[in-house]
DNA sequence: CCTTGAGCCTGTATCAACTACAGACCGTAG
DNA sequence: CTACGGTCTGTAGTTGATACAGGCTCAAGG
């Protein structure tokens, strides 16, 4: 009988499975975000395919630049399935609010900071439009 | 006599001065970031015009995204002028690497996130296509 | 049986860039 | 005189990890 899929994990095992950073793993399960996992008589970590997914939903979602608060928050919504749609919804539309105004922010640096540099002679002088963009602004 | 432009400023009139942070002036001082300026007798910090200077010039890099690190650089550069333009040129032009890095990064952040809350139905019921995505992946 | 190496455990320190607070002192206006 | 607002220092907290120290355990190879 083939039970792989409910084979213990090491902590090892579940870095190589989700490519998180063992310290990482730890840190979330202080933090609370992953929970603590079941121990061995002797106490060691002991992980199954739970967690595989837990992990691998906490790193999409950090990838996409939810903070762990709010992965905190959509992590409930997953535990406690009620009402869901609406709540995540209104959780991944703020977020996206975020990124688009990073989005804008970073654009307007760009702008600002490719004009500069556009003026820079890139010579060997001591005059410099950067610094005077910066000293004058 | 007007010496207005002299006058001993107080930490909290730099802050004013600025817009900086009344701590934030500290920080910097601790850091090397800003020169530890003179002491009155009671050992009270006395600021003047060119504290202000040095100071907004590095409010101005933080604002475009600039390092303490990177600025730390720039004013090493402004204080001993000698080449600058080439050199100054290299910094601006890296953080701008950055920075248009960053934006892409975002952008494709921004591109996944709308196309999934898009999916999203938003009604009272427990399935979600956000959450669908971030478990599935 | 013993050693070796890999893995486990905990606790603590470090990073950026600030922010905030505690506890004490000072200086001036009413 | 006392209240208020300013100053000083040192230290802790924030976010999201990462790294290391010091010690324990386990499985495989000789």
């Amino acid at each position: 009988m083939d039970n792989r899929s409910v084979k213990a994990l090491r902590r090892v095992d579940l870095a190589r499975a989700t490519g998180c950073n063992l310290e990482t793993i730890r840190y979330y399960e202080t933090v609370g975000i992953m929970p603590d996992p079941p121990r061995t008589a002797k106490g060691y970590r002991s992980y199954d395919d739970i967690h595989v997914k837990r992990l691998k939903f906490v790193m999409r979602s950090r990838d996409l630049g939810f903070s762990l608060e709010e992965i905190r928050g959509l992590l409930g919504l997953v535990d406690d399935r009620s009402q869901t749609c609406a709540q995540v919804q209104t959780v991944a539309e703020t977020h996206l609010e975020d990124v688009q105004a990073k989005i804008a922010d970073l654009t307007r640096i760009e702008r600002v900071l490719s004009e500069t540099v556009a003026r820079c002679t890139g010579d060997a002088a001591p005059e410099c439009a950067v610094i005077d963009a910066l000293l004058e602004g």
